[in-house]
DNA sequence: CTGGTCCGGGACCGACCGGTCCAAAAAGCG
DNA sequence: CGCTTTTTGGACCGGTCGGTCCCGGACCAG
């Protein structure tokens, strides 16, 4: 009997395939590339993902995971602060725009690289989105924001924007009034719970 | 001797390139598509433009230039007006973004496809947006923002955000609520010009 | 008509694409 | 050891990439 059949073979492809992806874009990437940097064999790769829009798609799923691991731990940081718990998510992708090879939100730039709705990377990537939207919205109504909805919306302009800007112009860009920019509309959004004194 | 070296040629394919580019993107665009949507011959288009590179250089400069026409042209209906002057670049960049089969700001998307620097495309991409914040910089010292340089930033990031939010969710996505959130971010940094009475 | 210019577009180039197949090597087991 | 299973990685597939070359026809001036 056999058996073994590589239990970390998936994680190291998602690994390199993850780091090319994300730095280069997808289309710029070749499934060669992937395989010779994997050190693995090409068979392997296919039975793992039966074809490249499959990877593309489980590499966003896997990001879509880990960044709610990363996401909710940083709001959890923050309990009875509801208004700061908003806040997190802003400070976080602001801190992941921060590193040094950042070229932008991997959701945003595969949903843009794959124009076509049927391509699963392109659902995957607007799921996600649609999730931050649907997580900034509860965070807005727990905030006590007036517009719940509104507020997200405009969080999540403030994030995209903070994405592509940091992506093209670097961190000294636009970027880098992406934080104060967000407490100005959470501010205007979230009526004053009469700090300490009024 | 001979003459008419064909003068719309190169109009000819500039307009057909532009569609495909900006509807497909880049690199989903071959230049054999290019060719035979213009029906020109292959050698044409390789006197017009040396390379694809080039191509979309030229393409990128030339949207470049119709941008600030149109822009300066929808600036200029309101002068006296300086904060009208600064609100009309935001409201141009969310109409463009309603129309049907948007796909994103051309210079954004481009500078994340090609991530060389080296690039021509990306070079005039990045170079289109150092202009806008420019110019947003300029609008907003007319219009009396007390910190001119963050006001044009954080309306970068709204512009920015409303293209890539419409790109993937829609004009009912995120995108809806841009023009109000440049309205409260415009008017949070410019001191009331005590409208009518105090 | 003749001579010359311009142009469409197919042939072709080497390289790479995503993907399939398979032979040989390696690794696990008794 | 030998047997089985896994794995490697190259050969190969048809297709497309950007780009070059060039043939034949259209066009025009004389």
């Amino acid at each position: 009997m056999a058996r073994t059949p590589a239990p970390g073979t998936r994680r190291r492809i998602m690994l390199v395939a993850s780091r090319l992806f994300r730095d280069h874009g997808v289309r710029a990437v070749g499934m060669q590339q992937v395989i010779d940097e994997t050190g693995l064999g090409k068979s392997l790769l296919y039975r793992e993902f039966p074809s490249k829009d499959e990877l593309v798609a489980a590499w966003l799923r896997e990001s879509d995971e880990e960044w709610w691991r990363i996401a909710e731990d940083a709001i959890d940081r923050h309990t009875g602060d509801p208004v700061r718990r908003l806040f997190a998510l802003v400070e976080l992708t602001a801190e992941s725009a921060r590193s040094p090879g950042f070229h932008g939100c991997v959701f945003y730039n595969t949903s843009l690289e794959f124009r076509d709705d049927d391509h699963p990377g392109r659902r995957e990537a607007l799921a996600h989105l649609r999730r931050m939207r649907d997580r900034l919205r509860v965070l807005g109504m727990e905030a006590g924001a007036e517009r719940p909805d509104d507020l997200a919306d405009a969080l999540m302009l403030v994030i995209g924007g903070l994405y592509v800007s940091a992506a093209a112009l670097g961190p000294d860009g636009p970027a880098r009034v992406a934080v104060s920019t967000a407490e100005t509309l959470i501010r205007e959004h979230c009526p004053v719970p009469a700090a300490a004194g009024a």
